[in-house]
DNA sequence: TTATTATGGATACCACAGGTCCGTATTGAT
DNA sequence: ATCAATACGGACCTGTGGTATCCATAATAA
């Protein structure tokens, strides 16, 4: 129950891009640089937000990566469901198993066999509802809410200081 | 980034605890029937959960397990984090990298070092805050509580057949 | 044409989830 | 005292996926 490097590698580098938005084209090199990630392994990951239309690409000299939309649209949320997948967090592995079917038995009648018809865990359910949670938050913080956290971060530092 | 499936065993299997809770001493047998899991397999989830104090075992002829305490004070976060570990959903790998010092730079004089001293990752920050709202959700939500929410399903059911 | 840069395939390594087997210890029953 | 039932813990196996590297290819600017 972690997410890989490669979330934590993909939102600092689209931090970056967003942190040079003036400029645009910024090569792997730099970004490898900055980020302390091997130029393969990161363009690697650069491509799959590329097909997702998270960063846009241009080869050739000068060329390089650059945000495909304003910092503000591109929410944590989908830069993780790029990167580890749109499964879902938790799966019942055994809901044709004989637990669901004795859970029912109590308080219900036995002719009531459709009790827990539609076989949906409730366990399942829980973490459903977890996830959405979870997603909620994820989709209530961009890139560009970190970038501007930094900078209020920044001036608060130096109000102290005067 | 998903749940194992020991999680979801182990889940199962306190709810079968739970829904069998005037016998005591669940022998692994029943448990793997119940669950269709192997009952090697499960014994070492059922050892954990003794481990951290959320069942009790008895070994011997007519032993088994049930639950330490009352289904209501067994929360889905306990059980995760016996299960998964307590480590954190995500980290950092590259706060002493280029990009933290980078992130200050805008935005502030260039004496004001101190910028982000605490050399914490905002990435990280919002990932942890993601974390806390989770576990908030997960502490609200126990065996019992999923115990509860079968029989009202149950009932609701049989109302609509009357 | 050439140097630069991104892309995608092939490959390797390793940690870990998932799972099995077996010997040991403990307990109740005979 | 013995035996069967039961939980415990260690050793072991296997497949998969995360992490990472290398190289051949395509595209682009100078």
């Amino acid at each position: 129950m972690q997410f890989s490097k490669s979330t934590d590698y993909a939102l600092h580098a689209l931090l970056h891009l967003g942190h040079s938005e003036r400029r645009h084209n910024i090569g792997i090199k730099e970004l490898s640089a900055a980020l302390g990630v091997s130029e393969s392994y990161l363009s690697k990951i650069m491509s799959k937000l590329r097909q997702d239309g998270i960063v846009r690409a241009v080869p050739g000299v000068n060329g390089g990566y650059e945000l495909a939309k304003p910092a503000e649209q591109i929410t944590f949320l989908d830069v993780i469901q790029v990167i580890e997948g749109r499964q879902q967090m938790f799966e019942c592995s055994n809901s044709n198993s004989r637990q669901h079917q004795q859970l029912a038995e109590e308080g219900a009648a036995p002719q009531d066999q459709e009790c827990h018809g539609k076989r949906e865990c409730l366990v399942e359910k829980v973490m459903g509802g977890a996830e959405q949670h979870l997603h909620q938050y994820l989709r209530e913080h961009t890139i560009q809410s970190v970038m501007d956290e930094a900078s209020k971060r920044c001036s608060q530092n130096r109000d102290k200081k005067e």
